[in-house]
DNA sequence: GCTGGCACTCGGTCCACCTGAGTGCCAGGA
DNA sequence: TCCTGGCACTCAGGTGGACCGAGTGCCAGC
């Protein structure tokens, strides 16, 4: 049983040195820099057993050890201990959130911040419209037949959309309208907005069906339509501080997947919120991802995440200080959403 | 005068080739793929006069040659011919932009499209608040003493702010002083705004005159505040295709300083509109830029740009697609904007 | 003023060699 | 049963020399 417990301080060990060095890590380093208490030459059995099962492996015949996907995955699980932030740090995120003016300039500071913390790719979710509830409808008549729909959500969110009615309004018509619309949907959550629909158009003064019908529909798109959730991105120059060569095929795919904000935006979904969620290297289905692991989390005050953040990296990441960062990140913003 | 003829051919001749092949030119390849009715030697002389004056210069002593900023700067000032774009390109444009659901979508696109069409990294501005009138001014109770206000312009753009007023408001007031501000601004832009306050806040009934104030001043600081503007980056995968080697040093302060919009929106600042703006290289004043080509111009349908949109890459770019494509894109968007 | 010829330069590549880190295995000792 | 020191082996990376070829500058001749 030693040994056993023996080999998870070695694997540890590893780990943590090859994190920090980006070197290949070998039986003799190892028994010099971590007091395991045991000869290089023990190291190797156990390094030979790890290698067998399936954490680390060699890159060539004479180098040392790297942990694998699997390595990485067991010390997330079972081995990292969690890194309280330094107060510098927590001063930091205090000073760096506070003043923000909108909810724009909150995401942008977060994302700017987590960059910095981790010094990894960050990436920050708009609160997702279907789980917001509505503030304000807010309607802007452009010409006769076309309306501007302003929503505004209890996040801070703001979209505009714009309808098509077919019939004339003029200042009065869209004052009822709006009017009628806050009423009815103030305060609702999507599910409950959707529901509502039926019964507002049914009870509408009749010359405002068609209108009510029309907004509402409009409205209910908006709300419902996936694709328009938002996501901030920052720290993309940290990718190009590591692995130096063969850039072309590692840091490209990535780029590029993270414009492609769908395959982020899918890694988000699963976020629950206050568990962190991290996902190593081949875990991840997309293609472009399986060299990065992905630390990521839901924020918002409530029992469910209005959104997500997280970093993006090389599978050789400071796990245990990401996650510190990203969660601690992600109070804040809950808590700076919440106040608003 | 028949030399400084063909010395320019065989400047512009340099320049087509090393953008397209990304080698240094020898005197050789040039007879052999250009045409010029003069022999390599001859044109050897004529390069060893161009180098001579700055055009072109040698990374090494057996090596052809690759032009400097200055046979840039002289071929794209006097050298490259406008190159229509294709049709399938112009159709392109519009497939791509089409369809647009607010602003956000539009930018969005836009550069998601440039990126494509010129392959290097595209940036579009935000239309400047300062320029844009106001269209509509909404007003949300939050609290007793806090009021969203959130302004649309007539572009398209949405900002909020949350405002604390010192004296406390009810709906009625809320509604009432929404009128007045909207009969005072709607229209008009930063500086009749400004202008009109001062009337504004003394023909208010007195009992509001406080919240016309805070809420004006408001508004104010947010069409002013240059800091505000936005920008959307798209394209940077592409940074990782060409030059491969040293990367920590070429791409990596590129991506630095485009996270960094102030410097973008720098260059952004002194765009014209329908005139495209080029400056190479060293002709950047910030540091990180040295290395790369800005070509910019600015969008909207009147005499004054609403707001720029380009592109950066190396100063090895294909200056002639690149300018048309610049140009075709802002003419699409300031079409696009004017029609909403 | 253009051209062909020629000597020269020098970066890139290939190859052979060496070095050192790291390993696996084995026999001996606790 | 497990740990340890020793030893032979492997192999990536670095070094240095030779060679090749692209490209140049210069010069004499047309």
């Amino acid at each position: 049983m030693a040994h056993d417990d023996r080999r998870l301080q070695v694997l540890r060990a590893i780990v943590q040195d090859y994190v920090s060095t980006n070197d290949p890590v070998g039986s003799k380093a190892l028994a010099a820099r971590y007091d395991l208490g045991v000869s290089p030459a023990t190291i190797r059995n156990d390094m030979a057993v790890l290698e067998e099962e399936g954490y680390i492996t060699q890159p060539h015949t004479s180098a040392g050890r790297v942990p694998t996907d699997k390595g990485y995955r067991f010390f997330v699980d079972r081995l990292s201990a969690v890194k309280p932030l330094s107060v510098a740090e927590r001063k930091a995120i205090e000073r760096f959130l506070d003043g923000a003016v909108d909810l724009h300039d909150v995401l942008g500071r977060s994302v700017r911040l987590l960059a910095q913390l981790t010094r990894q790719v960050a990436v920050v979710q708009y609160p997702t419209l279907s789980r917001s509830a509505v503030r304000h409808l807010e309607l802007v008549p452009l010409a006769a037949h076309r309306l501007l729909m302003v929503l505004i959500t209890d996040t801070g969110r703001v979209e505009q959309r714009v309808v098509e009615v077919p019939v004339e309004t003029d200042a009065e018509t869209v004052a009822e309208l709006r009017s009628l619309l806050n009423a009815a949907f103030a305060g609702a959550k999507l599910a409950e907005a959707s529901d509502k629909v039926g019964d507002l158009v049914d009870s509408a003064p009749p010359q405002l069906r068609a209108l009510v019908a029309g907004v509402s529909a409009t409205l209910l798109e908006t709300l419902v339509e996936p694709s328009e959730d938002r996501l901030v991105i920052g720290g993309t120059a940290n990718l190009a501080r590591g692995s130096a060569l063969d850039f072309p095929h590692t840091v490209r795919p990535l780029l590029e997947a993270l414009e492609e904000q769908v395959v982020v935006l899918r890694l988000m979904a699963e976020v629950g919120p206050s568990t962190v969620t991290v996902s190593i290297g081949e875990e991840n289905e997309h293609e472009a991802l399986t060299g990065a692991s992905f630390v990521s989390v839901g924020y918002g005050s409530g029992d469910q995440a209005l959104g997500g953040l997280g970093v993006v990296g090389p599978t050789r990441m400071d796990y245990a200080g990401n996650i510190a960062a990203v969660r601690a990140v992600a109070r804040y913003v809950g808590q700076l959403l919440a106040e608003s």
